[in-house]
RNA sequence: CGGGGCGUAGCUCAGCCUGGCUAGAGCACCCGCUUUGGGAGCGGGAGGCCGCGGGUUCGAAUCCCGCCGCCCCGACCA
């Protein structure tokens, strides 16, 4: 029994001014959490509690799927990272330093060279794999906007398990047990999710899943189909419609558009002097957007994208299809030096013959969205100050030097394995599973013998769990504007019982009660405060939101008591000498 | 890193524009009395490098310069 008149806590009335997210807000006014600096935490004895719970549940889980734990320094030295590239790749994303010696080391951001180098070191045969190894550690990223408290800290605890394997068969069922066991904890976390196809960002590999929380503070946006298909903006593939063959196509014409160098006013001139049919929409406009990328070896590169002057380059997505290249906007700098492309009006094509694409006279690269297929006809630039080309024809007129996915995604799109329209929502990662395949053991040299004493290459996976952000995604998820909800299986207490009024005989019946509470396995926290007025301790019982509350006062010697289910609001009055067995109904 | 905002007591904020007594309020905290089912009342008290450094001035929380830190939006990331 934890006494609140002892318990190392202070709570707010105030909010925090620098708490916006929910989870920040009551994490913070409920004491769990202290500010220790940007995007760092201290953690007071209810947070810890909490914390506990949830790595519990992970380590259940854990355990039942096989994996065992390990545990690692956060503080790292160079070397692995420096061989797998990530020391570099990382940028300013990770906090470095140096010992005394001069020596390079970081602050893990996240453990796989090091759990490579460790199986390396213990396993050599084949009969010592599958293993699945995993730690609940703490991470360190340098992040330039920590936010949202525990949302996006700067240190923060993580669950990374790694799963070795020979075969790529066997990776495949180490993947499955860890990604089942995921559903299993967020179901006892009591979190929502959709499991959605992710990029596969920094680390390669060949299969990756996020696990995400459907939230407006989330940072993720992503996408699903009645028919099942759901991904991550980032991953998602835009279906090619098919050719269209465009052997009567007109001759595409230039005309003179004065003064429409955004899709807006082109399709509003196009409306007012240009007859057609069907009014003329920003979906009928090839966009042109030029982009300057910067490759690994510092090169600068401009490229051109056409896609639908309907949608925008969603940068996220550009991203990850220039990865390993940074994305950044050409500036005009990068237009003057190119005159051959007029800003508002750039296009593949010109009075005076092809300008992007195969025979291109500029020497840029020209990438198509995969929309842009043989014989779709656009409106778009004629590289010449006010005048744009009518009905150029993809696959007759130009040709891209290949295709890019990087347009937006829009709630409507078909997904790409056929399942139908998709909508759009926002989601927080709450868990990351990933077959990161070969790369590590083999830039790392970890290789067992096999049946046949040959030296095979293990494949490996990655499997992640935020525990810290997690706690902050189910308070996100469990709340009210009277303060935190935890869900039973995570709460820091089983039972919060209060005492009020002055009655020293009513103190004595709640400490009696407490006991007899404690005496079957719950765990209870005792608002025994004295001279603290019932208004007080209810609505801190409320902040901090212990499932389920006891109030031990008015009626109390007559052998009554309230019993409070903080999720449903419903009070019952109960007999005291029936509250453990009312406890254990449930 | 771009844009916006803010640094005064543990928390929320006033004071700054227009320089001048010992720097304020509410909440929280300590003592006493009263009160005890929804953030009680009265009285007393403790608590401040007014973010840091420099400058202007007889005098700076207030004006000027520089720096640092933090929050929010965006970009980047679990």
């Amino acid at each position: 029994m934890i006494r609140l008149s002892q318990l190392f806590l202070t709570t707010l009335r105030d909010d925090p001014v620098e708490a916006e997210a929910a989870s920040h807000r009551l994490l913070l006014r409920a004491g769990y959490i202290r500010r220790a600096g940007a995007g760092l935490f201290a953690w007071l004895p209810l947070g810890l509690r909490v914390r506990r719970r949830i790595e519990e549940v992970i380590r259940q889980e854990m355990t039942a799927a096989g994996a065992q734990e390990v545990l690692f320094p956060g503080l790292l030295p160079r070397e692995p990272y420096e061989r797998s590239g990530r020391w570099k790749a990382y940028g300013d994303g990770i906090f470095r330093l140096q010992d005394r010696k001069g020596a390079d080391h970081l602050l893990a951001p996240t453990h796989e060279e090091v759990f490579t180098l460790l199986v390396q070191d213990v396993v050599s045969s084949y009969k010592q794999l599958p293993v699945t190894i995993y730690q609940v550690q703490d991470k360190y990223r340098d992040e330039t906007r920590p936010r949202a408290g525990l949302l996006r800290a700067r240190e923060f605890t993580m669950k990374d398990a790694y799963s070795f394997d020979v075969t790529d068969e066997g990776l495949a069922a180490s993947y499955q047990a860890q990604r089942d066991a995921y559903e299993r904890i967020f179901q006892r976390l009591g979190l929502e999710y959709v499991i959605v196809t992710a990029d596969n960002g920094l680390m390669g590999g060949a299969k990756s899943e996020e696990f995400l929380h459907p939230t407006a503070v989330g940072e993720d946006a992503f996408v699903q189909s009645a028919g099942g298909y759901a991904a991550n903006v980032e991953a998602f593939t835009t279906l090619a419609p098919p050719a269209i063959p465009f052997g009567d196509a007109a001759e595409a014409v230039v005309r003179d558009t004065p003064a429409t160098p955004t899709i807006d006013t082109l399709v509003a001139h196009a409306n007012e002097h240009v007859a057609r049919d069907e009014p003329w929409t920003a979906a009928d406009t090839l966009k042109n957007v030029v982009l300057a990328l910067t490759h690994d070896d510092g090169t600068r590169e401009l490229v051109v994208v056409g896609i639908p002057g309907d949608r925008d380059v969603d940068e996220k997505r550009a991203e990850v299809a220039f990865a390993p290249a940074d994305v950044g906007q050409a500036t005009e700098a990068d237009l003057a030096a190119n005159p051959g492309l007029v800003k508002g009006y750039i296009g593949p094509w010109s009075a005076a013959g092809p300008v992007l694409g195969e025979q291109s006279t500029t020497g840029i690269r020209y990438l198509l969205d995969p929309r842009v297929v043989e014989g779709t006809t656009w409106l778009t630039g004629a590289n010449e100050e006010g005048r744009h080309v009518f009905g150029l024809v993809a696959g007759r007129d130009f040709v891209g030097d290949g295709t890019i996915d990087v347009a937006s995604v829009r709630a409507g799109d078909p997904a790409p394995d056929g399942s139908g329209p998709v909508t759009i929502e926002r989601g927080m990662e709450i868990g990351h599973v990933f077959q990161l395949g070969r790369f590590f053991a083999e830039t790392l040299g970890l290789q067992v013998l096999d049946e046949s004493g040959r030296l095979q290459t293990v494949t490996m996976g990655s499997y992640g769990i935020g525990v810290t952000r997690n706690l902050a995604a189910i308070v996100e998820a469990h709340h009210d504007d009277k303060g935190i909800v935890w869900p039973r299986e995570i709460a820091p207490f089983d039972v919060h019982v209060v005492a009020t009024g002055r009655d020293e005989a009513v103190f004595a019946l709640a400490e009696q009660l407490v006991a007899d509470i404690e005496a079957t396995g719950l765990e209870v926290l005792f608002d025994d405060r004295p001279k603290v007025s019932p208004g007080v301790k209810f609505r801190d019982a409320e902040l901090i939101g212990v499932p389920r509350v006891v109030v031990v006062g008015r009626g109390a010697t007559e052998g009554l008591g309230e019993l409070w289910d903080r999720a449903t609001g419903e009070r019952a009055e109960v007999r005291l000498d029936e509250v453990v067995a009312r406890l254990q109904q449930g």
